[in-house]
DNA sequence: ATATTTGTACTATATACTTAATACACTTTT
DNA sequence: AAAAGTGTATTAAGTATATAGTACAAATAT
């Protein structure tokens, strides 16, 4: 379990878009369990009420369902979970290309940076 | 004046962005004379005390700068301004490759949906 | 059966950001 | 000279998020 916050979303925000993260990359699969809010409240050292609420979150969106006092799961909906790679994607470019949008970067430029930032991220 | 808000960042900041945006295209050069704090709250919509910690943060940053009780200019300090369009671009880019770097996504996909949605934007 | 672990709910407090309402010294305009 | 417009500063209050602490019913493990 390996999150890394920023200041600048809500907390719980972040621990649903680690999950979404899971399930694009098929880290966690289809009717899988989840750790417990206490639990993943401890290891993300985290307040178990922020842990609460993204699940909460999550169950509202889909992602979990929860039989009443047990274990959460991921939900078994394939529509939903093929969904949630391009979701992530397709949300990352479009507020991507808001941001510079107000800049008019030429296409060319632009996708020549990405280009090039893209591998020296990966050699780090 | 058209600064559209999110929710997300402090409003604040989001002025200084729309200013670094002004400076990154051209549409407002050095030594230029901006609002006063009272002008731009009120064509924002804004509280006169966030527009002006958005001045004294672009103070702080060298992009204005002011003389006592005259309104404030844009810096004329070329190697700043010059630096403002970079430091956009690299910084959406860099953004945007952190938040797809944990969906392991292709690079040749992932250009390939810039440029798509790309064009598709600007033909909105 | 007892203890532990589930999910869920509630109240209280801390912090960051925003708004609100003034105030003051100085410059420019009238 | 008076009025209006500069930047700057201060105090108070509202909102959203996160944390802290506690509680309870039901299921599971011992």
């Amino acid at each position: 379990m390996n999150v890394t916050f920023n200041n600048r979303d809500p907390v719980y925000l972040q621990v649903v878009r680690y999950f979404k993260e899971q399930i694009a990359t098929g880290s966690i699969i289809a009717g899988q369990e989840v750790p417990s809010r206490r639990e993943i409240a401890a290891s993300l050292k985290i307040n178990p009420n922020t842990a609460q609420r993204a699940y909460k979150e999550m169950e509202e969106q889909g992602l979990i369902y929860t039989e009443r006092n047990h274990p959460s799961r991921i939900t078994t909906d394939q529509k939903i979970l093929n969904s949630v790679r391009e979701e992530l994607i397709l949300q990352a470019i479009d507020t991507f290309l808001e941001s510079v949008k107000p800049i008019n970067v030429p296409v060319d430029e632009l996708l020549a940076l990405v280009k090039e930032k893209y591998v020296a991220n990966i050699e780090e």
